[in-house]
RNA sequence: GGUCCCAUCGUCUAGUGGUUAGGACACCGGCCUUUCACGUCGGGUACAGGGGUUCAAGUCCCCUUGGGACCA
């Protein structure tokens, strides 16, 4: 019984996209339900445009997503001298050989067939050059890919798949600078790593057939492909900047939790009947490559958000307290400086979508020298309002203890005695207290103030009032 | 242009020959209510089109259309 093994191997050409962290998390997903191993290989063969940067980046958003990998991260860089090694293999086998032609010459070819009719493949000139020693004049090794028969394997996704080899090219796999070619490189990696399972975008199924030709020549075991769709954006384009952030850790700045984004990408594509809230050790259960569908999704910030608000809702508020902590800052509000922060966010958590919009909310807390919505001051702010806040003022300092209950009362009490509803006080407790019409409940908003803070608030507004 | 893939509400999806085509987000309306939310109840909206196969097709086959990917 041999464990299975899978990989995610991004190019460190920018962050972590959406895109390949829900194809990370497949991989992670079915490495930890089936115990085997998940291994990071960071595809660094274009040298170019690799950074470390990158590297970092992509790394930060998986450990923020929770995916922990048990073996690299790999760097293909390193690898080098394998790929020199297998080339030589291959061409020593007469699997691959040395291909002269000049790009000028295959351009030259390729516009007389395609004029002809034909099609734009490489034919085959150099195919059956006896092997050279090298003498000089630039060339690349070509794989030599069987030209009758078909290529076909069974996706764990998309079901069977068969592309005619006669439509295939004889693949480059070195070139001219003797630099490894992507689909060489992937089959060596994968092979020598021992992967058994590639979970990867479906925008590589044109590459695989090629790829399980390499394998065969190698004579490695050809693993298990499963080709997940792409994710687009509103308007069915492949996902892209102009949709808005593809970056995994722009969501976490913009105040979206780890598992939300978890829960979100992972039934992007899945199902698991009627289900919708999954949390990781759920989905290790429950997740099935077979239930992965074959068409692409559009991505939907609006459902992202749903699932926000809902983890943010059933959140610990503690751990909450400390993911908000660096929004406030950068509103320049010190938590430490006002009511205790997690008693803050209890009076917030149901009623916001983002860690960002909580933040908002919870400003007023630490800041009292807000002004009052005009609207509501015009409406709420009445002669007869100072009474009031003196009157209530007088009831809140005899309370034995300061609960929303008892607060509570303490309104009833008034309102019975004055003959008015909650409506006819609390609009203007809640512009006192907050400066908005928008709140947390009033009660609440009280005891976390506390009766000192709550008294100096009150009296700032009366001060306003009588102007 | 060639090859390959895909197609159920606006969106994510359930559905594996017989369903009043289900759920979720979003939207609309009721209730709850000190605001906003939350919650709750209810509502509208989908099988791309055309041919087959079958007693029966969203489900199987073919074609068309549309979308996408890769190569060039």
């Amino acid at each position: 019984m041999s464990q299975v093994r899978l990989r995610f191997a991004p190019s460190p050409t920018g962050f972590l996209h959406v895109g390949g962290a829900r194809t990370a998390l497949f991989n992670w997903l079915l490495a930890r339900k089936e115990h085997g191993k998940f291994i990071l290989r960071i595809e660094d063969t274009d040298v170019a445009r690799s950074t470390q940067e990158s590297v970092d980046a992509i790394l930060e958003g998986m450990t923020w997503l929770g995916l922990d990998w048990d073996e690299g991260p790999f760097y293909q860089s390193d690898n080098f001298p394998l790929y020199k090694e297998q080339v030589q293999k291959l061409l020593a086998a007469g699997k691959a050989y040395k291909c002269y032609c000049s790009s000028e010459e295959l351009e030259a070819k390729r516009e007389k067939a395609l004029k002809e009719g034909g099609k734009p493949k490489y034919d085959g000139t150099c195919r059956n050059l006896p092997l050279q020693e090298d003498d000089g004049r630039p060339y690349v090794v070509r794989f030599k890919a069987p030209q009758e028969g078909t290529t076909s394997w069974i996706d764990a996704i998309k079901g069977k798949i068969s592309f005619e080899n006669s439509e295939l090219d004889d693949l480059i796999i070195q070139r001219t600078d003797g630099t490894p070619t992507y689909n060489f490189v992937v089959v060596i990696d994968d092979a020598s790593m021992g992967i058994t399972t590639v979970i990867r975008g479906d925008d590589h199924v044109n590459n695989t057939p090629r790829q399980i030709l390499l394998y065969e020549a190698l004579e490695s075991p050809v693993p298990t492909f499963a080709h997940v769709p792409m994710i687009l954006g509103a308007d069915k384009a492949r996902l892209s900047k102009r949709h808005g952030a593809t970056s995994v850790m722009a969501y976490r700045d913009m105040g979206f939790l780890p598992e939300a984004m978890v829960n979100y990408l992972v039934r992007l594509g899945w199902s698991c009947g009627d289900e919708e809230i999954f949390g990781l050790n759920d989905l290790i259960q429950k997740f099935s490559i077979e239930n992965v569908g074959r068409s692409a999704g559009v991505f939907n910030t609006d459902k992202l958000l749903w699932l926000n608000a809902h983890y943010i809702k059933n959140g610990d508020p503690v751990r909450l307290a400390g993911l908000v902590t660096p929004f406030l800052q950068e509103r320049g509000v010190d938590p430490t400086s006002g009511p205790d922060l997690v008693a803050v966010v209890r009076t917030l958590q149901e009623r916001s979508k983002t860690m960002l919009e909580l933040a908002a909310g919870a400003v007023f807390y630490y800041k009292a020298d807000f002004g009052y919505d005009e609207k509501g001051a015009a409406k709420f702010f009445t002669p007869e309002t100072p009474a009031l806040f003196e009157e209530l003022l007088g009831k809140l300092a005899a309370l034995q203890t300061l609960s929303v209950e008892s607060i509570e009362v303490a309104f009833k009490v008034i309102c019975e005695e004055k003959g008015i509803k909650l409506g006819g006080i609390g609009p203007a407790v809640r512009l006192a207290l907050s400066g908005a019409t928008v709140s947390p409940g009033i009660f609440e908003m009280i005891q976390v103030l506390g009766i000192a803070e709550t008294r100096k608030r009150l009296e700032r507004a009366i001060a306003t009032i009588r102007g």
